[in-house]
DNA sequence: ATGTAC
């Protein structure tokens, strides 16, 4: 990324000033070397989204961010319906509700030592994982209208889990606004035997373990101790959401003239949110939000019953579950003014601060629970929600690519990474030893640097580090 | 990310 075309505003914070059709800046959260690393296209993308009509404050990227389809993956943008704004498809991404959940185990380091490589076995047997995997699941039209309704409450109501578990997912684990007459019948096929499984690329189960602490009354409050281990689940709403993704795109590229907006991107095809296609849009993704998170939801079941087979009477509670890949309506203070606003996170996660009447009540003096996934054999994070509610509440979702999929297969084997992570003790089951090397640790950005950038920004504060002992990965 | 492809 060429640093002459910003402003510092601060350590960690550069802004892209308005010019041409830009209608906001471009706000960049990264430390000096993150940005310098960061691919020039971050910079394109963002100034096209600044240029997106009803666009609020600014366009924004995390220090993660890099180049996505239209938006810059690490991307946030929010829009007023009051005047212009729109959504997009590619400002949500295509794994709509893509996300990470974790859960505690009540286990400490040594107790899986003893039966590390069993417990990776046990869960690759019960984690359908890969790309076109399938589960145990077949939905009827009725149960997909349910489904799509209901979110991980219709999974918790069908045995999946507890009750319990719906007041440490956002939204409660129901996403309102679901319209599941928007979607397509092609992506409700597509979808009718992928619930519970984890699907491919960078999704993964993972076994960690507590490995640093830096906030201690945040980590008593997520009830995290040093040395206890956790399981963590990332993905998303696997085929469904792809499928609206797709259909969505292109309905909005054909619409957008009609609506008076010209794309200089097709990637930015967008609608109007005051009109049939846009609400459309949003009726449909709510519904792949609601999937995502019933996906999680089954998924969930699925470890806690390979961790019994292991631990007899094993009790798993929520940590939390966030959704990184959304567009959802918001209420933010903008120059000091409350406005309802469509928040686009896309590779970037909610991090409501202390006292937000969202969040559970057990965590809301310490503020959201932000949650991090590494890249394959490195650290995760959990970080807090910061009380300054930067770029309408959010921070960075994980370690972000440094490198193409393609470049990765050029430089690492799938086998080789697995055996160099196996001597240090992480064990990596997969369906696919080429998906294993584009997922290559060092295919990645720093994570440790990039949740470092997220605190010193001010975007969200370290509370806890985790190693991975056990990667089930798609 | 995705039944790598209307």
């Amino acid at each position: 990324m060429n640093l002459a075309q910003f402003r510092q505003r601060g350590p960690f914070e550069w802004e892209m000033p308005r010019q041409g059709a830009m209608r906001v800046p471009g706000v960049i959260f990264a430390s000096r070397e993150l940005l310098e690393a960061m691919d020039a296209k971050v910079g394109e993308q963002l100034a096209n989204v600044a240029g997106l009509p009803g666009i609020v404050e600014a366009a924004y990227a995390m220090p993660d961010a890099h180049w996505g389809y239209g938006f810059p993956i690490g991307g946030v943008a929010a829009f007023d319906a009051e005047a212009g704004g729109v959504v997009s498809a590619g400002g949500v991404g295509f794994d709509i509700s893509c996300g990470v959940r974790t859960l505690h185990t009540g286990l400490k380091l040594a107790d899986i030592q003893r039966v590390q490589e069993r417990l990776a076995d046990v869960l690759y047997r019960r984690i359908p994982a890969g790309l076109g995997s399938t589960g145990a699941l077949r939905l009827s039209g009725q149960a997909m209208g349910a489904m799509l309704r209901g979110g991980a409450r219709w999974a918790v109501e069908r045995g999946f889990g507890s009750p319990a578990d719906l007041a440490r997912i956002e939204e409660s684990g129901c996403m309102a606004g679901a319209d599941p007459s928007a979607v397509s019948e092609q992506a409700k096929k597509r979808q009718r035997d992928e619930m519970g499984t984890l699907g491919s690329g960078n999704h993964y189960l993972e076994v960690q373990v507590v490995d640093a602490l830096f906030d201690a009354q945040a980590a008593q409050a997520y009830g995290l101790a040093a040395g206890d281990v956790l399981a963590t689940l990332h993905c998303g709403s696997r085929g469904m959401g792809h499928q609206i993704g797709t259909d969505f795109l292109r309905e909005m590229v054909i619409a957008a003239p009609r609506a008076g907006i010209a794309l200089t991107d097709r990637e930015l095809a967008c609608a109007p949110l005051k009109s049939t296609l846009g609400q459309r849009y949003l009726g449909a993704m709510r519904a792949a939000i609601n999937c995502a998170l019933a996906n999680r939801q089954i998924l969930t079941h699925l470890a806690r019953e390979a961790f019994a087979e292991l631990f007899p009477g094993i009790h798993m509670p929520l940590l939390y579950d966030v959704s990184h890949n959304t567009c959802k309506e918001e209420s933010h203070l903008v120059d000091g003014e409350r406005r309802r606003l469509f928040v686009h996170r896309k590779g970037a996660t909610r991090a409501f601060g202390p006292g937000h009447a969202e969040l559970p009540a057990e965590y809301r003096t310490v503020g959201q629970p932000v949650l991090i996934g590494g890249s394959m054999g490195t650290a995760s994070w959990v970080l807090a929600g910061g009380g300054q509610a930067l770029a309408f509440a959010s921070a960075c979702h994980g370690a972000g690519r440094a490198m193409s999929r393609h470049e990765a297969l050029r430089r690492w084997q799938g086998r080789g990474v697995v055996d160099e992570l196996a001597s240090r003790g992480i064990l990596i089951r997969s369906p696919s030893l080429r998906g294993v090397a584009e997922e290559a640790p060092l295919a990645y950005k720093d994570v440790g640097a990039v949740v470092e950038a997220a605190e010193q920004a001010g975007l969200a504060r370290r509370v806890a580090r985790l190693r991975p002992l056990v990667c089930v990965k798609g």
